[in-house]
DNA sequence: ATGGTAAGTGCAATCCACTTGCAGTAACGA
DNA sequence: TCGTTACTGCAAGTGGATTGCACTTACCAT
């Protein structure tokens, strides 16, 4: 079942402006933020509001068709496929902003520990670093 | 050297407003949003403007007395104390709220093998977990 | 002890990411 | 092709955080 049936599936409607965010989002290296989806939606000619980026972020986010995430420091949060990719953590430029993808997660083994420690029942979490690229060393 | 020599000794001053500041976050036993924040101190009769409780903690964070977090999904940020406490992580309900430290960090030994597989310099990292509190299970 | 100066404060306005209300538009199943 | 209702655009609103500016106050040099 491809991204357009999920959607389809759901009761949603596959929309030009869905079909284009999804086309950015698609193509993109990094995970983007509204803004800088809208920018790029801009770029390309694409007639649309932010808002309406907006609520297909949410309604994509709800149909777990992309991820969002949150960097320290930035005050925007951020959205990237989900589609084929696994579980996943990043690392940002303290200089630039660039962000990278980390293929480790060193965490599942910690759930246990966690729980037993402070008796709560851990559900997600989130992990992030962030250091200099090599472009900024 | 205590918190008063270290405002002193960078050319700050130790006002009625920071010493009221300082006490509200060194008896709180969780990270204090600003807003959270100036609500205790209006319950202690302290005079005080919101913007002064924002414009404290970035003085404070900014000597290093006290150290910021950004929870998941919060929409705000928090600060506690750093005085006498070793680095951290914290675990948040998701029902309440409430927030617990961690006290294990496992990310020291992973920091070498980010840098061979990103090329980046690593310098800091933030981790959170959440999940359901004992209360809320 | 006190007077000068620069850090600190309060108030109002502003910024910025994000959300909501609502009337009009368009996807798509019948 | 028609009707339902998801979706969209525009405008206005929220809420956390920041900024400008005139006034106040901590505190060091005298």
């Amino acid at each position: 079942m491809d991204v357009n049936d999920e959607i389809r599936a759901s009761g949603k409607r596959m929309t030009r402006t869905r079909r284009a965010v999804l086309s950015v989002l698609e193509q993109s290296q990094y995970p983007l933020s509204p803004t800088e989806l809208y920018a790029q939606l801009k770029k390309r000619r694409v007639a649309i509001d932010l808002v309406t980026v907006y609520r297909n972020l949410v309604t994509l986010k709800e149909l777990g068709l992309v991820t969002q995430l949150e960097l320290h420091q930035e005050g925007q949060v951020r959205y990237e496929m989900k589609e084929g990719r696994q579980h996943h953590h990043h690392i940002r430029c303290k200089s630039c902003g660039r962000i990278a993808d980390l293929l480790l997660c060193p965490l599942k083994k910690l759930t246990a520990v966690i729980e037993k420690e402070t008796r709560f029942v851990v559900g997600d979490h989130s992990l992030e670093f962030s250091g200099w690229c090599p472009r900024c060393q």
